[in-house]
DNA sequence: CGGTCCCGTGAAAACGTTTGCCGACCCCAG
DNA sequence: CTGGGGTCGGCAAACGTTTTCACGGGACCG
């Protein structure tokens, strides 16, 4: 138990009177502070209209360009949809012309670094274009996912549904029915969305190849969720590959569900189990931080007396001592990618086809399993 | 400007036939395939309506739970919507409402852990108070603030605005004057705005009478960017308390920028330095890890030659081998603080009341500052 | 038995935009 | 001088909700 210094909040006294402290927020008296003479209430595109003695029409046309008008009006226009702090207002916008120009974005649990980066690489790409994310997570099962999506209507232009259960097929159905649909992590061509989906196979394979190149002969893996397909992918890849080495080579699985305590976990159920090992495979970089932090709690030499392989490349994997061997993704290109092919879905409104693209994937050695790696960083 | 391309009536889509790989999305041509019979286009409040065989303002009063209704026809309603897959539409509801259920979160670079799991605090919160996010990022400047929010206009009831520079003073003022606004990380009361942040004082002196306590001499010391209040409070906190301990003390700057690779120039920089130190003080658990990275890499054991402490406890501190000794910071239970005070303030749509609530922090002292400590992991 | 109140319902008016249609005007060529 | 093409800008109709108002019919109470 780490000790707790416990710090007390320090009131008042140190910083200059802090007044209001944490107090209810009931509706106390009002303190009519002095309106700003700024229309604190939001200008509406008529109020600019009278004010410039124009139509609203007018006032439209010119603010979107549509019309670039006499340049007396235009300039009055602007003028005064300036003064006014004139911003249209989406939601009559998106009413009328069936563009809300926003993505919905729906995500699982969100933990770890993997789906910050990929949120990066979503926010990126979408700000470029201009496009807002209204985002909620934690969709655990099929329900939840439906409730999320449902409440997005008439808000969102399309959909964005981050590695789903494999239970929730008939939910994308129905989306994918009404808008696009792209699928991350999950081959959902027969729901009729877009598909986007991590060479898992290919990058497991790397990893139980380097395995055997290497030497080692007492594998364990660390598996993720049954219900994500990734994690299905990695073990079943890593499996098929090992096998094919025949009967000198054993394979030895311990559950994970994706996260850095499951792979401490597993990492002392392993410690505990009578085999002994040389190699692991965490099937994400999430549980090969946890296990290898339970190793060396153990004593245990990382890579002499056990190599450690994670799958995921997330930034932190640089940082680990040893640095951790594991599948690089193009995690941030990911996420890119896939509002990428949203937005093309949207804009040519086109019912989301049914395709599916792969996410290459690339074994990176470092020290973890390499002993003798002086690996400058990269 | 969005691409105002037509808006072709959405035809349903080609189901189970899968070829289609990741062609152009060039607008081929439309397999006009019979609708299937589920209103693909979604059904508006009108349609539900006239097949109940009543009017659109009984079915938006029974679905909305106004009135409970007649038995029978509350019935029939909620049939034929469910039947229909009606789902009232967002933005036309909000029209006239003048709520639009979600907020708008801004937020600047969002590197590193602690931002993921603020969001997930965030997130969290929303989610259960049944309330959407409406977010973006990277808002370097005061002007892609501005636009950021401007373009959020009728789209959100509220702000959430995420450590701002410090120079967006009269941006955020005039948000606060159309929308309630809750700036965290900066104290925003000049803006009319409601202010959240953490103890940034405490914890950082809490640091520095630990780095005392063990005895350390020499300090080192990697700041935040200079823009941020966060990194400047705890700049000028450890400073105090350091200077109060008198000459024996020496405490020397290196400037970092909060991320990962900052930490790891700034140790670089440092072991250069012509003075030795034995304690370091990163800012922010990012740099901390980046430099504990460098340090490994020089070979200098951690904690016996150099102390290292951080600030924030990210979940991977504990991971880190030894454990990094930081000032705990509540991080998700700080986004649902966030969270609720706008929403507080949303729903008595109080003009954001000018308060400012400080996040409490705590020292945890690990193994990188605590030599014999065999703690075992909480 | 009559008045009052409540409940369920419908008609219609918002809410703030965009856009099709059309008239007014200007300029220039015939 | 006239007609035609082009531009500018107003009117009004959408878009899909919620909500106010009014109305009728019961039930309840005196």
């Amino acid at each position: 138990m780490p000790s707790r210094l416990p710090i007390r909040p320090r009131s008042s006294g140190a910083r200059p009177s802090f007044v209001t402290p944490s107090i209810a927020l009931a509706g106390l008296t009002e303190t009519p502070l002095p309106k700003s003479q700024t229309g604190s209430a939001s200008a509406t595109i008529a109020d600019v209209a009278r004010e410039a003695g124009v139509s609203a029409a007018t006032v439209s046309r010119i603010l979107n360009g549509r019309h670039h008008g006499d340049p007396a009006t235009r300039d009055r226009v602007q003028h005064t949809a300036l003064a006014l702090g004139y911003l249209p207002h989406g939601g009559a916008r998106s009413l009328v012309t069936r563009r809300t120009g926003a993505l919905g974005v729906l995500l699982p649990n969100l933990f770890g670094e993997f789906w910050v980066e990929f949120l990066r690489g979503i926010d990126d790409c979408s700000r470029d274009a201009g496009i807002h994310l209204l985002a909620t997570s934690t969709h655990a099962d099929p329900v939840q996912l439906r409730n999320a999506a449902a409440a997005m209507r008439g808000r969102v232009d399309g959909y964005l549904i981050v590695a789903p259960g494999n239970r929730a097929d008939d939910v994308i159905t129905a989306l994918a029915d009404t808008l696009p649909v792209v699928v991350v992590g999950l081959d959902a061509r027969a729901c009729g969305a877009a598909s986007l989906m991590i060479d898992n196979t290919a990058g497991a394979a790397a990893v139980a190849e380097h395995a055997l190149s290497m030497g080692f002969r007492h594998l364990a893996m660390i598996t993720g969720p049954e219900s994500n397909d990734d994690a299905v992918a990695r073990r079943d890849a890593f499996r098929a590959v090992i096998a094919k080495a025949g009967d000198a080579v054993t394979i030895t699985e311990f559950v994970g569900d994706f996260s850095q305590d499951s792979g401490w976990s597993a990492a002392h159920t392993m410690l505990a189990h009578p085999r002994r090992f040389d190699f692991c495979f965490a099937c994400n970089d999430s549980m090969a931080i946890g296990a290898m932090s339970a190793f060396r709690d153990a004593g245990i030499r990382v890579p002499e007396s056990l190599a450690i392989a994670g799958f995921d490349d997330v930034p932190m994997a640089r940082f680990l001592t040893p640095a951790l061997t594991t599948v690089h993704v193009p995690i941030e290109e990911f996420g890119r990618r896939a509002i990428r092919m949203l937005i093309g879905s949207v804009v040519t409104s086109s019912p989301s086809r049914c395709t599916v693209e792969l996410i290459p994937t690339t074994l990176i050695a470092r020290g973890s399993t390499v002993p003798e790696a002086r690996l400058q960083r990269n």
